[in-house]
DNA sequence: GTAATTTATGTCAGTCGATGACAGATGACA
DNA sequence: TGTCATCTGTCATCGACTGACATAAATTAC
C-alpha cells in the first residue's frame, strides 16, 4: 500500500474519530461539518470527498455488516429451509458484530450511542435495513424458485426476520453499554421469531399457497 | 369558520397542489421551495409556516391515517387476541384509505407516485411506520398486561403486522395506478401474515414464554 | 534524478433548505 | 371605528452540499 493510500485511510479515520468525539459532546446536529474538518485540519470541502454527507459518516460503521449477512445467507446449504437459512445468516452476523465489538468495544458503543440519540439517524438506519431486505429477498426467492415480484412470501419472510433484529436492538436501547445484553436481546428476538412462525408456513418449497407462481412463468 | 381560517386552508391546499404538480413534472428534489411558493404567489418564508419542510408536505397525506389505525385498535374488544385485533385494525385502515382514495383517486395516485419515485421519501415513510409501531406496541402490551420494555413479544407482533402492510405496498410499486390491485395486495400480505404466525404463539394471554413478565409486575 | 502524469487538497463561489427577527398588512372583535 | 391578534413579506443568516479551478503532492516513466 503506497503512501498516498495510507494517508487517505488515515485522514478518513481521523475524520470519523473527530466527528464522533464531537457528536458525543454536542450531539449530531449541533456539530457542523466545519468543526469536524477543523478538528482534523482539513478543508470542509475535503470532508465531502471522504463522506458523501454527515449522515453517511455517522452510519459508516453499518456498511461492512451488510455484506456479512448476504454472504452468510449465500453460504447456507441449498436444501436448508429459508427460515432456518435466514436465521443462521443473522446469527453469523451477530457473531461477526460481537467479534469486532470485542476488539474495540468503546468504538462500537460510541457509534450506537450517537445513532440512538438522533431520530434522523435511526431513520436512516432503518433505510439501510430496507436495502438489505431487497438483497436477502432476491436470494430467498432464488432458492425457492419463485419470482419475488409475484410472490410476496419471500419478502414477508425476510421482513419478519429483519423485524426480529430491529426489535432486538430497539429493546436494548438505553443500555447499549452492556454489549452482552444487547446481543443477547437480538438473539432472543431472533429465536422468538423463528418459533413464532408456524412450521408449515415456510417449508423448503413454498408449495402452492400465496400468489400462484406458475411453474413456467417467463423470467424477467 | 372565519375568513382567515378559510384562507389558510386554501393556501395550504394550493401549496400542496402546486408542489405535487411540480414534483410530477421535475421530480421531488429538482423542485425548489422557491418554485412552489412562486407558483402560489407567496413568499418562501410563508411556505415554511405551513409545512415544516418540503418532505413534510410530500408526506402530509399519511398523517391522518396514523390516527385511524391506533383508534381502530383501541376500539377492538378487549378479549380479542392481539393478532386478530391488530389485523382488524389494519383492515379498518385499508377500508379508510380505500374510501378516501375513491373520493379523489388521482390525488392519492399522485401522492404515492411521488413518494415511490424518491428514495428519501420512502425512507421518511418508513420512519412514520416506526412511530406508529410504538403506539401500537403500547396498546398491545396494555391489553396483554405485559411491560413492552421487558417483553419483546408485543413489539415483535406489531412489527410483523406492519411488515405485512409495508410489503403489501411495496409489492404493488410501479402499478400504483390500479388502486384495487394495490389494496388487494395489502390485504393479501396481511392475510398471509396472520396465517404465517403459529396460532399458539400469540394467545389471548402471552403465557409465560419469552421474557418472564412476572404476574404482579408493578405498572408504569 | 528529473520530467511528466496522476490525484488529492484548498479556495472560491454558489445553490438550496431552513430559521429568527422585525415591520407592515389584514382579518377578528368590541 | 379602533384596538388587537395574527398572518405575511423582507432581510439576514446558518449549515449542508456541489462544481470549477488552481496548486501541491505522490506516482510513474524515462
Amino acid at each position: 500500500m503506497g503512501l498516498r493510500e495510507r494517508k487517505k485511510h488515515q485522514t478518513r479515520l481521523a475524520l470519523s474519530d473527530a466527528a464522533f468525539e464531537l457528536f458525543l459532546e454536542q450531539g449530531f446536529e449541533a456539530t457542523t461539518v466545519d468543526q469536524i474538518a477543523a478538528a482534523v485540519d482539513v478543508s470542509p470541502r475535503t470532508f465531502f470527498r471522504y463522506f458523501g454527507s454527515k449522515e453517511e459518516l455517522a452510519l459508516d460503521f453499518m456498511v461492512e455488516y451488510d455484506e456479512v449477512v448476504t454472504a452468510a445467507l449465500a453460504a447456507r446449504p441449498a436444501d436448508e429451509p429459508p427460515l432456518q437459512a435466514l436465521a443462521a445468516a443473522y446469527r453469523q452476523f451477530i457473531r461477526e458484530v460481537r467479534r469486532t465489538a470485542a476488539i474495540d468495544p468503546e468504538r462500537y458503543v460510541r457509534h450506537r450511542h450517537v445513532m440512538e440519540a438522533n431520530p434522523h439517524l435511526i431513520t436512516a438506519g432503518l433505510a439501510r435495513m430496507a436495502d438489505i431486505e431487497t438483497k436477502l429477498t432476491a436470494e430467498v426467492a432464488r432458492r425457492q424458485g419463485t419470482d419475488p415480484d409475484a410472490d410476496p412470501r419471500p419478502r414477508l419472510l425476510v421482513a419478519f426476520i429483519t423485524s426480529a433484529i430491529r426489535v432486538g436492538f430497539e429493546c436494548a436501547t438505553g443500555d447499549a453499554g452492556s454489549l452482552d445484553k444487547l446481543f443477547g436481546n437480538v438473539e432472543k428476538t431472533l429465536a422468538l421469531t423463528v418459533e413464532a412462525l408456524s412450521p408449515g408456513w415456510c417449508q423448503f418449497n413454498f408449495g402452492s399457497s400465496g400468489q400462484v407462481a406458475t411453474k413456467a412463468s417467463s423470467p424477467g
